[in-house]
Order: C-alpha cells, then structure tokens, then sequence
DNA sequence: GCTAACTGAGCA
DNA sequence: GCTCAGTTAGCG
C-alpha cells in the first residue's frame, strides 16, 4: 500500500553526504567566528512562545558587532535551529554556560528599545499575571520600522518651568492639590488618587501635574483610555508646556509614526509620554511620575495575553522606579481606594462646599410619564428652562434605535430564523434586522404565540434624539453614540444625545445632563455591574458647566443612584468594597480563571494542588471548553500568580496541553 | 515551537 | 548491522 518510492541507494548516500556537508559548514562558521574584544558574550532574552523558555540564553558576540551589540538591542539569533528575534539585555566577560556557544546570527539594529527598567518592569508584570516576560514585551516595546530609525533625531526637548499660577488654576477646588504640585517640582514622588469634581478641566489639571513634573528636571507618563481623551489631553499639554516636549503612543497613529514616537522617547528626546494603555510601558528617561485617568474603563484592561491592566503596570512601575503616582477620575474604582484605605496613596478630592456649588443632582422617578416617553415631568421641566440658553446632554445607554425587540403580546425576546441572534431596528422604517448576521426578517413572526406585533423594550440613541426632538420643536438635536462620536458640542441652546463615553464635550459645559434609563445597566448581571454604571453616570454628569443640574431617571432606592446624587464616589467605592469582602471577590481577595480543554483543565488543575489557602471553584463549562476560577486571600496573591506561572512552565516543559490563565479577569 | 538525537521494530 | 518511523530532550 505504500505509495512512497524507493529511495535509490546512490540517492540516499548523496543525501547523507550533503548533510555532512552541511554540519561540516555550520562547525567551520562557528569556528570562524572572531568574538568581539571585551564582553564576547550577549545575554539574550529569545522571543519564544514557550513558558519555560522566558530566561535568558548566551551567545557570542562576533567582533564585527562589538559595538552593536549593546544591551537593549534588538537581536537575531539561531535556537532549536531556526532563526528568533531577541534582546540583549547585558554584555559579559564570560558565560555561566558549559557547552559552545552559537554566534549572533544578526544585530537587527543597535538601537536601545528595550530599557532595563522594562526587562524589570516586564518581569513585575509577567509574574503578576502569570505569563511570560517575551508576551509583555512584545506589548511593551513596537515593532521596528527601518525607514523611520535611519530619519534624523527629533531636538531634544528643552527644559521648562512650571507655572506654579497655571497649576492652581487647573487643580482649584481641589485637596491638597498645591502641595502634590509644589512636591512633584521639587523632586518629590507623591501618591495620590484623585476624585476630579464635576465640571474639572481634568486634561488642564493632568497637563500641569507633568509640567511641574518636568520642572523638576523628570519625565512623566499620562495614560488614559482612549483616542478621543488623548487629543484633550494633547491640546492641554500643548497649552501648558508648549510645543515640543510630549509625544503621544496609541495603536492607532500607524507603524511609522508609532515606532518614531517611541524612538524619541527611548532616545530621551522627549520625556512627557501621553498614550493609550500600552504606553504605560513606554521608556521615559528619569522617570518622575506616572498617571492613569479613569481606571475603571474597561479599555485599560489589555485584551491580549497576559491580560494585563493599565493601572497595574503604573502601580508596578510607581513602586520599582519610586516614581510619584495619580490615578485619577470622576468614578472611584475598588482597586483605587484600596489605595487609599491602604494609607499608599493619600487623597486629592474636592471639599463638600465645592461639590455643591459645582452640580446640583436629582432623581426623577419613572413611572410618572407625563409626555408617554421616558422623561418624566421633573425632568422635562429642568430641561424646558435650561434649553432656553444652553446645551444639555442626554445619556442613554444603548446605541442604535431599538436595539432589542420582543413580541408585543407575549414579550418573548425576537431572534433571528437563521442564526437565533438578537433583533434590531435600525432605524424608524427599517425592517427588523438580526444584531449578529445582518439578515433582515421583515414577516417576524412569534414563535411562541404566533403575534406579528414587536415592541422594544429597550429605547437606543437614535430613537432616543427622535423622541426628545418631538418633545421639543425647534430645538437642534444631535446624536452621538456607535460609529457617529462626536468629540464636541456648539455652544448655545440644542440636545446632545449620547451612550457612555461617546459624549461630546461642550465647550462652556452643559446646563444640564440627563441621564435616562438607570435602570438597565443596574440589571447586568456583572460583579461590576453597579460601579460601573455610577462611574459612566458620574463621567456624563461631570460634563456640566459650574452650577448646573444633573437630573437622572431612576429608582431614588438605589445605592448607586445614591451615590450620584450626594456626588460621594469614594464612599460608593467603600462600600462595594466592604461589599465584595463579605463575598469574598476582588480587591480584598484575588481571582484567576484557567480556562481549556475539560480534560487538559482537570489535568492541570492536579498539577496545581491545593496551594495554600486557595479556593477551586468548578470547573463548569463555557462553550465546548472548561473554566475554573481560582480564589485566594489579597495577601496571598502573590503567591497564587506564582503558582500558575510554574504550573504553566511545567506544562509548557511537559508539552501537555496549553490552558489559558487570567489573574484579574475584568469580569466573570 | 523546532530540530536532532535516540529508541526499538522490522528486516537481511 | 542497518534503516526508518516514532518519540523525546533540550534548545546557549
């Protein structure tokens, strides 16, 4: 049955013989090999998908790269036969190794990329989550682009003087805000979580504090969720300290532009770095301080393995490099009054008496639907009066126009016939149209009791404007919320329809901001659920100009609503905390998912044991995979991210089946 | 992950 | 004694 032909005896023996040859070569190149004068030996970090790969490996450095060949420098070189990438992270007189050592293949270039504070702070982070120091670097450190390495230096920045005026300007209202400035120019590393008060030119205040920063002759780093606050934040560095000193690092500038920014900061021609979360590993000189702006948006959390949070690598990064530290926001995350409960970071807030003058929050129950809409008579009338002179802001939180529907009759949700994904209108004469595959189903009918008629029981942004504009004739409505975002509002009178984070910023600030439907992000069924929805309120509300009115429509029941309404973010942060104490969750206790293959899962999960004060719950099922979560005390975090680590170089070392594992899932 | 070295079955 | 497929250790 053999359908393999006979190899010729002849054939054979040249085949050996070439591979003779070819050893022969490999064993005279090696030889060849002149070894560079002083330090012949690279320590090279091998950018390797295997866990108990992640240590360093030695190789000779051949006189030719002698000079190239420094630390940080990115590498080729020849493992299990093939060609890798790696850095060099030191030079040395002699190896530890026993055997030969290979040559550098190649010196990609001798350009520093890879700092030795981030081989450190790449370690902190891959130890931390459980994963391997080559995943965060390839996070931390961007791709090469040749072309842009050889294009002339950008001038090194100028040194600048803080404006101890501008500083108090930015940062009024705000405890002991003076005192964290005046510390951070005088070389000083202050930790602080920052409650910003409605109203803050919080990109004004975030500027200064680099500023006074830089002053002090250190570098800063600003990280915040996305692109939209990037460009605020640029415009308030630009105003504080010129053109010139900052760069900004997002994913989205493309290769080019990203890998020259980096450069600039890697060469230490620009010490103010402002980005996106994967800046927060971004190698700014003399580091001084480190900031994070609204840490509970979900876009800190990287989606890529090992899954790390944005804050965390600032609070890693704060302590190993005794930088100064501000996490700050309108909201108040569990994990940043941790900090403070901790005594680690002092407090920034704004006194009560400010907190008052600045915002004016109500509740408007539903259920008295004067107009037959959503917005009771309460609110209508707050908005009446406001809309004579300025904007005001409408959160809703569904974008599109109706973006679930169930039967009329019966309320059983809609699906598709093709896929059973969700139901949608996508706007007022669209037919229905599924959520997931686009297939358009305009003859719906009941599968449960036959009924042609749908209802939405859930209003999006589209239909939101609609109703508000029949609500009120001759008031200019616009929309933002989907792919439409707006990044701000004219002035004067007019309706801003927006969902969470997609709201416009209104130059002079909103006379008012409605926020509609409370009750559905209170409903998901998410140990988040409650803190995040204060914290998108608290974003919106914060939008209002001094003095104005925050009116939401809800249950005055609510404990989040609550909060809102006394504008008390750390005190909802306490009590969620005290909360998830009791039920043994995050941040009084750590949590890991380990997530495969149901028997690869079970395997594992016996290799793990049972450490030492640390809970298995499951596994269950989720898809055709298998999930467990592990729990542990805080103070025993440490130890169980440990744990997983070796249990994945073990596994990795075994070849037995990969697991996935999550420290800190951002949710369950 | 990959390669190379090793192991033992099958055959002369 | 040799080849070859399958297995496995170790990667500098």
């Amino acid at each position: 049955m053999s359908d393999e032909p006979e190899m010729l005896p002849g054939l054979r023996a040249a085949v050996a013989d070439s591979k003779a040859k070819a050893a022969a070569t490999r064993a005279r190149k090696a030889a060849a090999v002149v070894p560079a004068a002083t330090d012949p030996v690279a320590q090279v970090l091998v950018d390797l998908p295997l866990a108990h790969l992640d240590r360093p490996f030695d190789y000779l450095v051949p006189a030719q790269h002698a000079d190239d060949a420094v630390p940080g420098a990115r590498v080729k070189v020849r493992f299990a036969g093939q060609d890798v990438d790696g850095f060099v992270l030191a030079r040395m007189p002699a190896s530890e190794h026993a055997g030969r050592l290979a040559p550098l293949r190649r010196v990609v270039s001798a350009e520093h990329v890879l700092a030795a504070e981030i081989v450190t702070l790449a370690g902190a982070v891959a130890e931390r989550y459980a994963g391997s120091r080559a995943d965060v670097l390839r996070l931390a450190v961007p791709p090469r682009h040749a072309t842009t390495e050889r294009q002339p230096s950008v001038p090194r920045d100028p040194p600048v003087t803080a404006d101890p005026d501008a500083g108090a300007r930015a940062w009024a209202g705000h405890e002991p805000a003076g005192s964290y400035l005046a510390h951070l120019a005088d070389g000083g590393s202050p930790r602080a979580v920052w409650s910003a008060a409605p109203g803050s030119d919080w990109p004004a205040a975030l500027a200064q504090a680099a500023a006074h920063t830089h002053a002090s002759g250190r570098g800063a780093l600003l990280v915040v969720p996305d692109h939209r606050d990037v460009a605020r934040v640029d415009a308030a560095l630009t105003e504080a300290v010129g053109e010139g000193h900052h760069v900004m690092l997002t994913a989205e500038a493309g290769p080019a532009a990203r890998y020259r920014d980096f450069l600039a900061v890697a060469r230490g021609h620009r010490r103010i770095v402002l980005g996106t979360r994967a800046a927060a590993f971004a190698p700014v000189h003399d580091l001084g301080l480190v900031v994070i702006w609204d840490d509970g948006d979900d876009l800190h959390a990287e989606p890529r393995a090992p899954y790390p949070h944005a804050r965390e690598v600032l609070l890693l990064r704060a302590e190993q490099q005794q930088t100064a530290l501000l996490v700050g926001g309108f909201a108040r995350t569990v994990e940043a009054q941790q900090l403070v409960r901790t005594g680690w970071a002092h407090e920034i807030a704004a006194p009560r008496s400010v907190l008052r003058e600045q915002v004016t929050v109500t509740i408007a129950e539903s259920g008295e639907r004067d107009h037959g809409t959503r917005v009771p008579r309460g609110a209508y009338d707050v908005l009446r009066a406001v809309l004579a002179t300025d904007p005001v802001l409408v959160q809703t939180p569904r974008a599109g126009y109706a973006p679930s529907l169930a039967c009329e009759r019966c309320r059983t949700p809609a699906r598709c016939g093709r896929c059973s994904g969700p139901l949608e209108l996508a706007g007022p004469a669209d037919p229905p149209r599924c959520r997931w595959c686009g297939a358009q189903d305009p003859a719906w009918t009941c599968p449960e009791c036959g009924h042609r008629g749908l209802r939405a029981p859930v209003v999006g942004e589209g239909r939101t404007a609609e109703e508000l504009g029949r609500m009120f004739p001759g008031v200019p409505v616009l929309s933002s919320g989907g792919d439409q975002v707006r990044a701000t509002a004219p002035d004067g009178p007019g309706l801003v329809v927006a969902t969470p984070g997609a709201e416009p910023v209104a130059t002079g600030g909103y006379g008012a901001v409605l926020l509609l439907d409370t009750w559905l992000p209170l409903g998901r069924a998410d140990l988040r659920a409650e803190e995040e929805a204060l914290r998108r309120w608290l974003n919106a509300a914060a939008l209002v100009r001094p003095g104005g009115r925050v009116v939401a429509v809800g249950s005055p029941e609510h404990h989040a609503l609550q909060a809102l309404v006394r504008w008390d973010p750390a005190g909802f942060a306490e009590r969620e905390s005290a909360q998830r104490t009791e039920a043994q969750l995050p941040p009084a206790y750590r949590l890991a998912t380990v997530t495969g293959d149901p028997g690869a899962l079970d395997d594992a999960l016996t290799l793990l044991g049972a450490p030492d004060g640390v809970d298995v719950l499951g596994p269950v099922p989720v898809g055709d995979e298998s999930r467990a979560v592990l729990r542990t005390p805080r103070a025993r975090g440490a130890a169980l991210s440990h744990a997983l680590g070796e249990l994945q170089r073990v596994r990795s070392a075994r070849k037995l089946d990969a697991v996935r594992v999550q420290v800190d899932p951002p949710t369950l």
